[in-house]
DNA sequence: TAGATTGTTAATCGATTAACAATC
DNA sequence: TAGATTGTTAATCGATTAACAATC
């Protein structure tokens, strides 16, 4: 039974959703209605609801949302219900910093393993866990249910590694190295390419100038 | 004469055409038509031309375009002509990790100061660049021509230090905060969501999975 | 000139918004 | 029951793709 396709544009609002309604869940609101959110996210409140109604309804006619109820909803279909192993493949400055930065954890990410291919890294302790050479991958992977794999590694060698990540099992790879990969279509790869977005900073504010410049002429 | 206002969609594209053209010019490729292009990047022949006639014509008929003249001029759109002077408010380690990771400078963003409000980092430095504390930022700011600030604070102070950043002349702010921003509107704000990129992976991998369960029954 | 390929207009597709009947 | 608000269909808007005349 082929579901309809969910389109990128909602399952990129997904997170946002989720954040709002934790956040209104902690300050104890039960129950929120389409229009309501909409004041608080800024967003329309027939979005909402059409992106809400791609997967069942969740509302009540006459009552609107109920705040913990949409909160576990969202959650469940972002499949943060689920448990999955992470290793951090790169350990630089990047790799450190996110192994200690985000609290995986708590959304049931577990940071299990970091790989790096630079001896002088080996068995230095990153947030409790020591840095592995790469060799050791293959095995780690299979005997500790690794599924998602962080790449912090320099472009020119993200290819060959990312390869090597789904050869030996990974299912997904959270992309920080500025390439395209080329995975099987089965394994999942979200891009993280922070200089594009320094670029479009950089493009905003070169537009906001260049419109300045023209009205006060 | 107010230019036709470019879409997201458009300005999300270009950097992802200034990578691949430089990685051309740096092969030694020197022209290239849309439709090679489009082979290349997997997007569409029709979409590269409209996108690139939304800056003015770059091409020449017959011939396509030429790789080192468009990859220049793409620069110049995304304003990386330009310098701009940065700051990092945040020394934990993600503030750490993108000093130290990017090479802004390559692209005109000038790695200037970095603050924070811990007194245990005060001098500490950081590629060279001594750790200030939060006071200093006004006045550090002024002199030095500051234009853009890199937000790596934890979220519940985000608010308050990007409104101090705001008051003191900041005119882009580079969020990495999980928090929405209200700032006037004449400041920039690209957010970098990092948890929102990981749920997205999750939700893919979630989804890919049931397909699987599905297929198999 | 003939061939190639752009720039641009027109057609299609998809996403967002508006409207309203269903229903709590 | 009356009022509120969803779920859903229809209308609109915008973005992508196709087509082709302009032109190098």
């Amino acid at each position: 039974m082929a579901e309809k396709e969910i389109s990128q544009a909602v399952i990129g609002r997904l997170p946002r959703y989720f954040r709002f309604l934790g956040e209104l869940k902690d300050e104890g609101v039960e129950r929120i209605s389409s229009q309501e959110l909409s004041g608080i996210m800024n967003v329309t409140a027939s979005q909402i609801r059409q992106d809400f109604n791609n997967f069942g309804g969740f509302g009540q006619q006459g009552y609107g949302y109920n705040v913990e109820y949409l909160y576990q909803e969202i959650g469940r279909i972002l499949g943060l219900d689920k448990t999955h192993h992470l290793i951090i493949v790169g350990a630089g400055n990047l790799g450190q910093a996110l192994a200690n930065y985000m609290n995986f954890e708590r959304r049931g990410f577990i940071f299990t393993g970091v790989f790096d291919n630079n001896p002088a890294l080996y068995g230095r302790k990153i947030r409790g866990i020591e840095v592995r050479p790469m060799e050791e991958v293959a095995d780690f992977v299979e005997q500790n249910n690794v599924d998602i794999a962080v790449l912090t590694i320099p472009k020119n060698s993200a290819e060959e590694v990312a390869e090597r990540l789904v050869s030996v099992g990974i299912k997904a790879i959270w992309n920080f190295a500025h390439v395209d990969l080329k995975v099987p279509k089965e394994v999942q790869v979200e891009n993280v390419h922070l200089s594009d977005s320094l670029m479009k900073l950089s493009y905003m504010l070169e537009r906001y100038e260049k419109e300045s410049r023209e009205t006060n002429e």
